[in-house]
DNA sequence: GGCGTTTACTTGAAGCAACAACTAAAAGTT
DNA sequence: AACTTTTAGTTGTTGCTTCAAGTAAACGCC
């Protein structure tokens, strides 16, 4: 094996921090949902994704790209949801193979109940630490690195044309 | 409840994002290291900080909070290597309670044939789409995120004075 | 219009992580 | 010196994720 170009100091710097920042960010979100709405991030990522979908309904198939989980792992999940009340699972009248995951009312009240308690998490530990010049510098460094971690968009929800969030 | 502050659009773009990243990183190194080297990121991680340090041994305590790890965590992880002649547990002769894990032959030889392609999955991942400027300013971005999400500096080791890696 | 392929899921088993309860050693208290 | 508290780690259970295998509808095609 040929010798491998090892990190200066300044890459291997930035290369810890961004690591521990992968490592630290989602558990403290998970803990903020947890705490206050009783739901995992994915799960509330998953109810958040389909309530901003026109009739607050998706096909599974699309919902897994967005939230960049594997059909199996979001048929369980969505199992789950929809045990506690807060989907149902729908055949599509159009394709028999697809089954659309549509929110209840108890689901839209839950995604209004936690999302600000949610972006408020946000701000508290991305947002309001950095400058709006920094903001915008992460966002061009993020949108750098899903070239290569997304090259297809999928989690951005761009091939879909609807804004994601 | 208070109306919350919402997001504008170029803050929620940026944490858009983030959080793509943050999803899509850690499933891209482990497949990299489960594929090359038939263990997970974080089984890496923990053989990793423990090459590093002198003796390669350390205790658990002290690894668990570079790694980001429960305790409990650690320990179920530290069995399983162990079971595979990676390291060996012994208690401390100065703490009857702290039970150090040391590297063995075998896993000294683990993290210097894995060391090279992980290194270069980050690389191809995060250094090479950036250019120094971008490098520098991530550092700095993530410098800020950690002073909240870990304030001790537990994960870079800061406080026990050794570089982390 | 039958037949293989692809797409869209579902299901069950196995592995890893989070949580809670526990043991034991050291340190502090009176 | 006994007693409580704190520190360090272990163990078992429960739950979520991944992986492998399976089902079924739609599509391609000759």
């Amino acid at each position: 094996m040929t010798e491998p170009r090892w990190l200066t100091t300044d890459e291997r710097e930035a290369w810890l921090r961004l690591m521990a920042v992968t490592m630290l960010l989602p558990s403290r979100l998970e803990a903020q949902l947890k705490r206050d709405a009783g739901l995992t991030h994915f799960e509330y990522y998953v109810l958040a994704m389909i309530s901003e979908s026109p009739g607050k309904s998706m096909a599974l198939t699309q919902l897994a790209a967005r939230t960049n989980a594997s059909l199996s792992r979001l048929s369980h999940v969505i199992g789950r949801l929809e045990v506690q009340g807060l989907l149902t699972r729908c055949a599509s009248p159009r394709d028999g193979r697809t089954s659309l995951a549509t929110l209840t009312d108890a689901g839209w009240a839950k995604v209004v109940a936690s999302a600000p308690g949610h972006v408020e998490e946000v701000r508290t530990v991305v947002l309001d630490p950095l400058s709006a010049r920094q903001v915008a510098q992460l966002s061009d460094i993020c949108g750098r690195l899903l070239a290569t971690l997304d090259p297809d968009h999928g989690l951005l929800g761009l091939d879909s044309g609807r804004p994601a969030g």
